[in-house]
DNA sequence: TTTATATATTTGTCATACTAATTATTGGTA
DNA sequence: TACCAATAATTAGTATGACAAATATATAAA
């Protein structure tokens, strides 16, 4: 294998992880589900883990702290996640789903059970397990944290 | 395998592709190669395929057109890049690396092949295969062109 | 107690991604 | 010729992502 066909791994890397999202985008546009696939994923850990802080859902999500601000600034636009002041801290808020949000959530959970599994057509159990494996050794390779802790 | 789990996939493989290119980025930027990734990604394709038009070089970067004119306004003003119209069609234009574009490709190169080789650590040329057989096939699944062609 | 440092969040800037709409031009056709 | 549809590229608007810097507050150290 040269050296040339090794380096593609990052290009097809990136291209499958646009279409990934740009499908679900798609689909989410179609449906009027009314959030963005990352504003999904900030609503499902919120309703999965309860009140937060912005940095603990930052971790979760792992978006840095800029971009989790603008995806929650725009849940609370939509009145979906409320910020509640933390009652020790005057730093930091809990996060909070809406009732709205709730509902939200509970519709579209298993809508997008449905849409994620398109991607995986074709593809066993076994593929998958490989596929989170080299996914994950990857990320850790190039993951400076490691060293620090 | 629960749904749960399995839909999962999505989020690793975009945190991984990010992960990716901010690793290849910081990279570019310490190295102070003065362009970004998907600017080199340009660059690149431009050396090995010669005159192109931006919709040709879309195509093959796989990058809308209004991403491409962007990456392509600021390599040009960086003056790597040069918009030659096109003799027959006055829509179009010829894209050209200029001297100082192919001596950056050149330049830059062998570094990069030294920078994606990090994130292989660990993994085989086996591994190698199968991630890009999975990463292909859910590429297939979602891609709506291939029910037109 | 004052000072220094650390933490939580926000703001600013630039680059990329996607959609829709616009402009200019081309080619086919009545 | 005049019209119409297709094509090449750009512009506009919104969202995300990375990074640096700013702000406010909390905590630890002198």
């Amino acid at each position: 294998m040269t050296q040339e066909q090794f380096a593609k791994y990052s290009f097809l890397l990136d291209r499958t992880a646009r279409k990934v999202k740009q499908y679900a985008q798609q689909q989410f546009k179609d449906g009027a589900f009314d959030v963005t696939v990352d504003q999904w994923l900030v609503l499902k850990n919120l309703s999965e883990h309860g009140k937060l802080s912005q940095t603990e859902l930052a971790n979760l999500v792992f978006k840095d702290h800029p971009t989790l601000t603008r995806i929650v600034d725009l849940l609370c636009k939509k009145g979906y996640v409320e910020r509640v002041p933390h009652p020790q801290d005057r730093r930091s808020f809990h996060l909070n789903l809406t009732e709205s949000g709730v509902s939200k959530v509970t519709a579209l959970r298993p809508k997008i059970f449905e849409i994620r599994e398109k991607a995986w057509e074709n593809l066993s159990e076994q593929d998958f397990e490989e596929f989170k494996r080299i996914l994950n050794t990857i990320y850790q390779n190039l993951d400076g944290q490691l060293l620090e802790e």
